[in-house]
RNA sequence: UGGGCUAUCGCCAAGCGGUAAGGCACAGGACUUUGACUCCUGCAGUCGCUGGUUCGAAUCCAGCUAGCCCAG
């Protein structure tokens, strides 16, 4: 008896050819590509770009056919609005800076999709990310980074849990994205030249701020620029169009570059300083999750990525609270965001992780 | 309406008779399968205005205008 899995299907290069290689090793197979877009106007704009719109449920359908296995589209359009887009918008309104695509790993893709494919009879789901899962001495599952350091997609991955990882296939890890594009072409994937995707995929026009302000019942309302000593130093926009570390588009002219250091919710100010004081050795996360050990005792030096592009850090954690720990960088790291994933690296695997809460 | 000082890109600012530095901001592009960051490119046909001196002026001279300071 074959064991089965569910594809989550992007029409993209990489779940394509996941979905191939799969079936080539002895699987059966089944193409789902999850429906999360809202309504016919937003459905409409993904036609662009964007992985999951209309172009994705077409290049998923004809791969499907060319690969030869059944395909289904699936409706998670309440889920993704609840786990990700109020998410993001939330967060926002908080002086936050989400990472949508790690809620909706761990909420949508894990959750919704992986349950409802058990519901199916599938044995696992598997997705195009790169990304290696390990199983460790102690039993316990972990991530791997992929073999191409540059692709690696772990971090967005830190959140899922023992359960979700073993009822997990991600074929695409083995592999660089040359290769994977080799196989593409190898097998006459329709896709084998698609662009990679980018961008919020529920923002095509990638205007944070027009989304937030239309999503929420929130006005967002201009307030002050002020300095670390707590002078005005000029008018902002609202707090949702800024994050830590930004430069562009504060319309700031004090001689040197200007940086956001923090924003204030609660008083509506965004403040501004220079480039060395967006460095800082320390933060606090919550929300913690942990792959690699049931849970964190005493002190443990570990590689610390704190955004998706960050090449990682050495650090000491520590758990300080029963859900928080904190992290003390060697080196000053730059940009050290609420809101933003912090993921524990131990060699190449991922050791847990957490959401930022400050610096 | 007495005296002094200053007027160069949106902001700051070099320039001191030889044909307009630089920084910030801004715009476009690259990078990026979260936001940022970073990188590249562009950005004063003109120096408050009007005359004059000179082969040649943003640079010297005169007048005017505006702003600031002091004196009322």
């Amino acid at each position: 008896m074959k064991e089965k899995v569910v594809v989550g299907m992007s029409g993209g290069v990489d779940s394509s050819v996941a979905a191939h290689l799969l079936k080539k090793a002895g699987y059966e197979v089944i193409g789902v590509t999850m429906q999360i877009w809202q309504d016919e106007d937003h459905f409409t704009q993904e036609a662009e770009g964007g992985c999951c719109g209309l172009s994705a449920v077409d290049d998923a359908r004809r791969v499907s056919q060319d690969l030869e296995i059944p395909y289904y589209v699936m409706n998670f359009k309440q889920e993704f609005k609840a786990n990700v887009m109020d998410y993001f918008v939330d967060e926002y309104l908080q002086g936050r800076t989400p990472n949508p695509c790690i809620a909706c790993n761990r909420y949508v893709k894990w959750e919704s999709l992986l349950k409802r494919s058990l519901d199916i009879g599938a044995d696992y789901i598997a997705t195009g990310h790169y990304a290696r899962i390990l199983k460790l001495e102690n039993g316990r599952y972990t991530l791997r980074k992929s073999a191409t350091a540059a692709k690696d997609q772990t971090y967005a991955l830190y959140n899922l849990t023992q359960y979700q990882l073993a009822h997990t296939l991600m074929p695409v890890g083995e592999f660089t994205k040359d290769e994977i594009r080799q196989i593409a072409n190898d097998i006459n994937l329709r896709v084998a030249h698609k662009p990679d995707s980018q961008e919020i995929c529920f923002i095509p026009d990638n205007d944070y701020a027009k989304f937030i302000e239309e999503n929420s019942d929130e006005k967002i309302i201009p307030g002050n620029f002020v300095n670390s000593a707590g002078e005005v130093i000029g008018k902002h926009k609202g707090i949702t169009h800024y994050t830590v570390g930004q430069r562009k588009g504060l319309n700031l002219s004090l001689g040197h570059p200007a940086f956001v250091l923090e924003i204030r919710p609660e008083t509506n100010e965004v403040v501004i300083g220079t480039n060395e004081e967006v460095f800082s050795d320390k933060l606090y996360a919550n929300n913690l999750n942990f792959m690699s050990i049931e849970d964190l005792e005493g002190s443990m030096e570990v590689d610390a990525k704190i955004r998706y592009s960050h090449q990682g850090a050495k650090c000491t954690i520590k758990k300080v609270a029963e859900d928080e720990v904190e992290c003390i960088f060697e080196e000053p790291q730059r940009a050290i965001t609420p809101g933003q994933a912090v993921v524990f690296y131990m060699d190449d695997y991922i050791v847990g992780g957490g959401t930022i809460m400050r610096k």
